[in-house]
RNA sequence: GCGGGAGUAGCUCAGUGGUAGAGCACUUCCUUGCCAAGGAAGAUGUCGCGGGUUCAAAUCCCGUCUCCCGCUCCA
């Protein structure tokens, strides 16, 4: 029997998977479609919920040293502001018509500042001149302060707009500095990657907050309470699972890279001088995570980032790729942030966020290392992995393709499927009773299927195209032995079980 | 955001101006009774959406949305 694992799986293949069996659906699809949102289906929402609850029992009901928390999406704006995100996640961009290449506004252009020493407003420089780093929506004041304070002026000019970037853009001669094109550029705009909202009925500046574009934040604002609460002392982490939002430029490869997306991140304190020994120590943990639940190792690998793809946050940051269907990809990031975001919020909101080392009697801002792992890539990368064909001779002598998910079964959405050998009013009755029984017995940690519609060959193979690692058979001869057939997702072998502690029989086989 | 390709039944797709189709899947029944079996019947479509041209549009034109590929971006 020839057995092809993925080989030739593309995309489409496994969105038409998805869709047909209940996995994930196109957000709002009735109205056709909002750009990169999708829903889990039935069967979707169970894998992801397994993935999720994987990984917690491993890396939190497993452990000594970590602790969870489920910290809000909406935060204090000024999470944002002390975290570098603000900063980071706004600048105005304009496109250059000939050569569709992207510049930031502020940095093109000699955009004139004035300052007021008493009335007399006074011509102070040009924004190229005094830093190019510095952008003009969040950032826009401090350079404004920082002019005015050096040459002695008090007050500041109006904050610049972006209508007044866009003018001054149109009425100069800026050429692009690729294609030396003059007056090709498009209007500045905005390119924030944080999604924002508004807080109350009123949508002013004063209630605009944003939603979280990562869970990490949440970790650390809370540092102080949690050390407090549970007593605990680096090295430990807090977990926590849950949605962030990026307004990304570019989205695609289905599930992979979406707006709306949801993370299992983990903030581990260690000892500042221990955290390059655990920054490599969470990497392999991380890593043998996936593995052991299935995926191949093969298509793993480890890819350290270079210096200047680096975050604004990070130290060193190590990222874990599977090779998806077009190309390698991220699943998993484990970053060294150092002491970056507690320093921050320290200074930012004016409250210690350090612990007190018995040992050498002092405070102790620890540093963080931080593995995140996007939940809906790794419920792609599962999904890819499992997704096996295999070449087979059908029982009228025909070759035929038999597609299987082959999913761990920790993972798999449905665990157990009850199938009566027909639909006969004589087995029915007993093959309802297997069912009730199984489902009830606590032994199954999932969902455990009844399905007599088709024949039964037609539903093992309905069963094997969702990853159902077991199917349980009753047939006539159940009707006088008491005992069923299990029969094996993978193997396609059949053993003759006994219906009396079946469920723990069946239990045995999914661990 | 730019360039290219695509969008017709649940899925894969055919249909280049004249009655909306196939295979698979689905539902019911009969037969069968362990790996997509056979027979019969049936249901399923605003042809992505909106506008235009035309006696007539899935088909031609314009706009728009969505997906895929390549750029670009990616704290």
């Amino acid at each position: 029997m020839a057995v092809s694992n993925q080989p030739s799986l593309d995309l489409q293949t496994l969105t038409s998977l998805c869709k047909r069996r209940g996995f994930l659906f196109q957000s709002s699809e009735i109205y056709g479609g909002l750009a990169s949102t999708w829903d889990y289906g039935p069967l979707g929402v169970e894998l992801k919920n397994n993935v999720k609850a994987a990984w917690w029992k491993h890396f939190v009901w497993e452990r000594d040293d970590m602790v969870g928390l489920d910290a809000s999406i909406l935060m204090h704006p000024d999470v944002w502001r002390a975290s570098g995100h603000a900063a980071h996640f706004s600048d105005p961009l304009v496109e250059c018509r000939e050569c569709n290449l992207r510049f930031r506004a502020d940095h093109l252009m000699p955009w004139k500042v004035y300052g007021k020493m008493g009335r007399q407003k006074d011509f102070l420089g040009y924004v190229t001149d005094i830093n190019p780093e510095w952008s003009l929506s969040d950032e826009a004041d401090s350079w404004h302060y920082a002019l005015a304070r050096k040459r002695g002026y008090k007050d500041h000019v109006a904050k610049p707009t972006e209508k007044s970037v866009g003018e001054l853009i149109d009425s100069s001669d800026i050429p692009c500095p690729s294609c030396k094109s003059v007056g090709s550029f498009t209007e500045p705009r905005q390119f924030n990657q944080m999604l924002t909202t508004h807080l109350g009925p009123v949508q002013d500046d004063a209630s605009l907050t944003f939603l979280r574009p990562e869970t990490a934040q949440g970790i650390f604002v809370n540092f102080d309470n949690v050390i407090t609460a549970t007593r605990r002392r680096p090295p430990f982490g807090i977990a926590q699972i849950g949605k962030a939002f990026r307004n990304e430029i570019t989205t695609g490869n289905f599930i992979f890279r979406t707006r709306e997306f949801e993370i299992m991140e983990i903030e581990f304190f260690v000892k500042p001088g221990e955290d390059n020994e655990w920054h490599e120590r969470w990497t392999r943990e991380c890593m043998a995570w996936y593995t052991e639940l299935g995926l191949d190792q093969a298509r793993l690998r480890l890819r350290p980032h270079e210096p200047d793809e680096l975050a604004h946050y990070s130290k060193a940051t190590s990222d874990i790729e599977y090779k998806f269907p077009w190309g390698w990809g991220e699943i998993q990031g484990i970053a060294n942030r150092a002491d970056f975001d507690l320093r921050a919020h320290t200074q930012a909101s004016g409250q210690a966020l350090s612990y007190f080392d018995d040992a050498a009697k002092q405070h102790v801002v620890p540093y963080v290392i931080e593995p995140s792992a996007g939940v809906d890539r790794a419920v792609m990368a599962f999904l890819a992995d499992a997704y096996t064909e295999e070449e087979a001779v059908s029982a009228k002598g025909k070759p035929e393709t038999r597609v299987l998910l082959k999913l761990h079964p920790t993972l798999a959405p449905v665990k157990v499927a009850v199938l009566p050998l027909s639909r006969n009013e004589r087995l029915a009755p007993t093959a309802r009773e297997v069912h009730h029984l199984v489902r009830r017995s606590g032994a199954i940690d999932g969902l455990v299927q009844y399905d007599d519609a088709q024949s039964i060959g037609r539903r093992y193979r309905r069963q094997d195209e969702v990853g159902t690692p077991l199917c349980v058979t009753v047939d006539f001869d159940t009707l006088d032995d008491q005992a069923v057939t299990v029969r094996d997702r993978d193997t396609m072998t059949q053993d003759r079980v006994a219906i009396e502690g079946l469920a723990q029989e069946l239990r045995r086989r999914l661990e």
